[in-house]
RNA sequence: UCCUCAGUAGCUCAAUUGGCAGAGCAUCCGGCUGUUAACCGGAGGGUUGCUGGUUCGAGUCCAGCCUGAGGAGCCA
């Protein structure tokens, strides 16, 4: 056998020689005397030309009646030809079989969701669902890459937690054996102060858990979340931070994966205007500014969707909100100095109506006021005695923020629904596969 | 939990005022040497989400339920 084993992606360095292909029937179409059988083998999409003339009868016979998803190695040369959908296409001289597929149940037609999410393990196979795979990756290794660049260690904060730090109504519980109760990790956001206290910056990156009967289009119950902590860092710290590392994500994306945001049909144009700087308001003009496109919001509260879209409207790049009313804020949120009311926090808004994909801030570092708040929202000080710790011994100016992959991913590619942005989306109604 | 919409062939949908259950794709058979979701001819394929009601007659009207979608609330 002559031919050397090659996968789609390095197709173009193999014109005219002899190569095998292993991978899947994506299509077919026959006329005739000549086959055309669409092939993807995980890196990509080749056209494969069975003709009878050069494999004979017999192989051509078999090649008429091969089901969608048939796994296939082909052996052929390669050629450069204008007409094959990608500009190359193997002439075929031998074709194994390797396992046989009938009645796939997902065609070239038009399914709906629900068909589709029942089918998700087949689903990812096509081209579409391919390339937002591809491009969440290029996000994930982007974020990684930029935070050990800047001297970042990744630090894991666990996902069993133990007690309801807020509440249990928005937590997954799970019986740990049979002495206690656990809870699925919300964020890893105390843990990643601790860590902070010990290595400086610190991030932690995993499946967080929320258990929101949400249902909309920007909501998962799990989904990925990177929190990155800074000890000796304030506000405008974290803020720089987010918006680097935002920018970094898109410029990567644009750089390396534009051939999957051209088959999601992404337009780029607003991709590329996304630069620092961003803008950056106080969340007293966020409420002038949806006020004066005439929203009925009112000064105090937290931004809906539509309040997201509008403000995000206003700018042609994501715009960072400051200092948010504390009330609205997590408890460990530091107050300004200047207005206790406010709270000395960010959130960062995509364009394009995908809403919040930073949030953060300054974190609270004076112990007798970190304990009057742990007070004030009646939780149970014996469960914070060690966050606690944290303002005992050499308590610093802390901050940081977390990023949902998930929302970022659905921006970048332009979706209409976050569903498609995860591999296998857990929602409220959506348990399997 | 609430609001709105939907559920008919494997899939996506149609079915006039309540009056014979239909099409395209997929599957199977046949044809075609440059197709791009190929095309052309033929065949098979139905508990109209479930339960009950009104009616000579229900996919269609009524009641309840189930499932899904979009949104609201919720969302460190």
């Amino acid at each position: 056998m002559s031919a050397t084993t090659t996968t789609v992606d390095a197709i173009a360095d193999c014109v005219g020689r002899q190569v095998a292909i292993r991978g899947w029937l994506h299509r077919q179409r026959s006329s005739g005397k000549i086959h055309f059988l669409t092939l993807r083998d995980g890196t990509g999409f080749i056209q494969a030309v069975v003709s009878r003339a050069a494999v004979g009868v017999e192989t051509f016979t078999r090649a008429d009646h091969l089901g969608q998803e048939t796994s296939l190695i082909v052996e052929g040369t390669v050629r450069k030809d204008a007409r094959a959908p990608g500009g190359y296409e193997i002439d075929v001289s031998a074709l194994e079989i390797v396992g046989e597929s009938r009645d796939y149940p997902i065609t070239p037609k038009e399914h709906g969701v629900d068909y589709l999410l029942d089918r998700r393990h087949l689903w990812i196979r096509s081209r579409r669902q391919a390339a937002i795979l591809r491009v969440r990756h290029e996000v994930i290794n982007g974020i990684r890459d930029f935070l050990n660049d800047q001297g970042f260690i990744l630090a894991d904060t666990p996902i069993f937690t133990p007690a309801a730090c807020e509440g249990t109504t928005t937590l997954f519980a799970v019986p740990y054996f049979d002495h206690a109760t656990a809870y699925l990790t919300q964020s890893g956001q105390l843990y990643n102060e601790a860590n902070a206290m010990a290595l400086g910056r610190v991030y932690c990156f995993g499946p967080t858990f929320r258990a929101e009967k949400s249902k909309t289009r920007r909501h998962l119950t799990e989904f990925w979340m990177v929190e990155p902590e800074m000890a000796y860092a304030t506000l405008d710290d974290a803020t720089d931070l987010a918006e680097a590392l935002v920018v970094s994500i898109v410029e990567r994306v644009l750089d390396r994966r534009r051939r999957e945001l051209e088959v999601l049909e992404r337009d780029t144009a607003p991709l590329e205007r996304v630069r620092s700087p961003f803008a950056r308001i106080a969340y007293d003009e966020a409420v002038e500014i949806l006020q004066s496109r005439g929203l009925p919001f009112e000064w105090g509260g937290d931004f809906g969707g539509p309040d997201e879209t509008a403000l995000a409207e206003h700018f042609d790049r994501p715009v960072a909100v400051q200092r948010f009313p504390a009330a609205i804020k997590a408890f460990y949120m530091k107050p300004d100095a200047d207005r206790p009311e406010l709270s000395l926090s960010v959130d960062v808004l995509a364009p394009e109506g995908y809403g919040e994909i930073v949030g953060g801030g300054e974190r609270l570092d004076d112990y007798e006021l970190l304990l009057d708040r742990i007070r004030q929202h009646d939780l149970p000080r014996e469960a914070f005695e060690w966050y606690l710790d944290l303002r005992r011994y050499g308590s610093v100016p802390h901050a940081g923020f977390g990023m949902g992959v998930e929302r970022v991913v659905a921006w970048l590619c332009g979706l209409e629904h976050i569903r498609e942005t995860i591999p296998y989306p857990r929602m409220l109604y959506r348990l399997t596969p």
